[in-house]
RNA sequence: GGCCCUGUAGCUCAGCAGGAUAGAGCGACUGUCUCCUAAACAGUAGGUCAUCAGUUCGAUUCUGAUCAGGGUCACCA
């Protein structure tokens, strides 16, 4: 029975043959770059350090030694010794490999418990933007690549429902809102009575103190402040869980910053038991050293910060969850706020906080320029879908007119494309916003993916047999290939789940959908001869990891398109 | 100025727990639908991997400086 794992058949063959540990042999070997070549390569540097020979000697001499079935070759080229895997060897068990598990292939074991996710929280009275997208996305991917390697995400909205923001909000509307017009389009019109107080401000900064003001009276539990603060909340929630519905993303909590407005007592008076709060120009500060800014904790009239309110929840989360991961999916430019979270805890005698991180991503500019709700320079979310929906809709006028529920499968091409967009690339890559580029068909895009994943599907429908697990073997390149990406999955979920990074699995998914491309443009698969059992494999397993990873990120796939 | 990110083809980006001729996509140019969905495939063109040092048998990959871009630095989140 040859091991599903050729690396490890690997270092077993060298492990006879060689002086090094398991451990040192596993990190030396590498895939040339150059798949010609071989498989796998093992560079003979480190040998010949210790042997004091000629890498190149020594290379020939160990590639002679060796042998095994799984390998069709194991041939010396200059100092590397390179392992060319038996095509039909690799092939036959990678296919018997993916589909017997189906779905559940690539599912391992890397850790378990509880991890928290804070994840898109939006702010309310503002429209969804990208940067939520990106938040909401890139969350949501993680939770499902967490879940496949054993963890148990716990995916937490954390609304910016408090601040000074609502304070000036509050005034703004009192005292040039209109109520009609707020019933009509909520949000709208409340991010419009926002800009404009901040465009008033700057002609008179007495608005920032009544501002200020009404945010006061709202954390002190004014009536008035506290009635319209709920009507703008609610209106906004009922917005966001319609693009929610759209996103296909579910949270297992929604709470707000206004959920610890209590809990902001107690917060500040354990930091003063524990003699950390200094007060410096009528604030409550937290000294954290010279290298580091201090801690803003509580605002010279008493009102409390984001971080105040975060300390609060990061505490409350480890009482509730027990979490042996507490992320936060927020951007790059907030990294500071982190860093002070995380030592204000630690000061507090909570070691725990190593268990925080921020996962940091880059930032979406417009123009080159930093989006700003203030000033009125945003992207909405909202309008980006529906474009995106609706240019899905032209292309199946043109390229699929007869296509049933073609409205679903618009929504899923056109929502697709955005949310790979956000997911291809690393995390802290910034982007400069470009509708084109975001809501593009082709090449590296997800209904790059998705079509790739409709024409296998089509294939099967139409091959209309089922698949049998025996005689699988197939050995030309193109089949190899596909073959080789699709036994690499397991590692490359494994990749991801380390780095919090969903780009690996979507760069994943564009390489095999290449290579089925390629595979189906160059081998007729639906011929009847003895290896259209095979051939049908290779279709139905590229199928299902294709699917699995685009679900992994949080993307439909359609059967058709 | 301090701290954090980033600098690879015209554009957008891969690669990088050091290794064999640096890869895609877009854009440009050329081919391929009597043949399983051409949202595809094949090909041509395009690079002193920001610069300079250092570590090493070997650096696009590690370290340090420099330059450039972005973020952030007390009453926003």
């Amino acid at each position: 029975m040859l091991s599903m794992n050729f690396k490890q058949r690997v270092i077993t063959d060298l492990q006879a043959h060689v002086a090094l540990s398991e451990e040192q042999i596993a990190s030396l070997i590498e895939r040339p770059k150059n798949a010609k070549l071989g498989d796998y390569a093992f560079p003979v540097f480190a040998l010949a350090k210790i042997e004091h020979k000629n890498p190149v000697v020594i290379a020939r001499d160990l590639a002679e030694k060796l042998s095994d079935p799984a390998f069709s070759q194991i041939q010396a080229v200059g100092p590397y010794v390179n392992f060319l895997i038996a095509h039909d060897c690799l092939v036959s068990e990678t296919l018997h490999e993916v589909l017997t598990q189906q779905t559940a292939y690539g599912t391992q074991h890397i850790g378990s418990g509880n991890v928290p996710i804070d994840m898109s929280s939006p702010n309310i009275a503002k429209p969804m933007s990208m940067g939520h997208l990106r938040s909401t996305m890139i969350g949501n991917a993680i939770a499902n690549i967490l879940t496949k390697v054993g963890y148990t995400p716990i995916k937490i909205n954390y609304l910016g429902d408090w601040g000074t923001q609502f304070g000036k909000l509050i005034y703004a509307y009192k005292t040039w809102g209109d109520e009609e017009a707020v019933k009509r389009d909520p949000i709208n019109t409340l991010v419009k009575y926002y800009v404009e107080f901040h465009q008033k401000a700057e002609q008179d900064p007495s608005l920032d103190a009544q501002g200020r003001a009404w945010f006061k009276k709202l954390e002190s539990g004014d009536k008035e402040a506290l009635y319209l603060w709920r009507w703008f909340r609610d209106a906004s929630l009922k917005e966001f869980k319609r693009i929610y519905g759209e996103l296909d993303v579910h949270f297992d909590s929604i709470t707000g910053e206004s959920d610890f407005n209590d809990k902001m007592t107690p917060i500040i008076s354990q930091l003063e038991d524990k003699h950390l709060l200094k007060t410096s120009q009528g604030a409550k500060i937290v000294d954290l050293g010279e290298d580091q800014n201090p801690a803003l904790i509580q605002k010279s009239d008493g009102a409390s910060l984001y971080i105040t309110r975060d300390l609060a929840a990061a505490i409350y989360r480890k009482q509730k969850y027990d979490f042996v991961m507490s992320l936060y999916v927020v951007g790059n430019e907030q990294g500071e706020h982190f860093t002070q979270l995380k030592a204000v805890l630690k000061l507090m005698g909570y070691d725990w906080s190593d268990q925080i991180h921020h996962i940091p991503f880059g930032l979406i500019t417009s123009g080159g320029k930093k989006l700003s709700t203030r000033k009125g320079n945003i992207i909405m979310l909202d309008k980006v879908l529906k474009d995106a929906v609706s240019l899905a809709h032209e292309q199946i006028a043109v390229k699929n007119p007869d296509l049933e529920n073609a409205d679903q499968v618009a929504h899923d091409v056109g929502v697709g494309a955005v949310v790979f967009h956000d997911l291809k690339n690393e995390r802290l890559d910034n982007f400069d916003f470009d509708l084109k580029e975001v809501v593009r068909f082709e090449g590296d895009t997800g209904p790059y993916v998705q079509y790739t994943n409709a024409r296998a599907q089509s294939i099967l429908r139409k091959a209309k047999k089922p698949i049998e697990l025996t005689s699988l073997a197939l050995t030309d390149d193109a089949a190899f290939s596909v073959a080789k990406d699709l036994a690499e999955f397991p590692e490359i979920i494994k990749k991801s789940a380390e780095r919090f990074e969903p780009s690996v699995i979507a760069k994943f998914a564009l390489n095999l959908a290449k290579k089925f491309n390629k595979y189906y443009a160059k081998v007729k698969i639906l011929s009847d001869d003895d290896q259209l059992n095979a051939r049908l494999a290779l279709v139905s397993a590229t199928s299902l990891v294709l699917t699995e990873s685009l679900r992994l990120l949080g993307v439909h796939a359609p059967q058709r398109m």
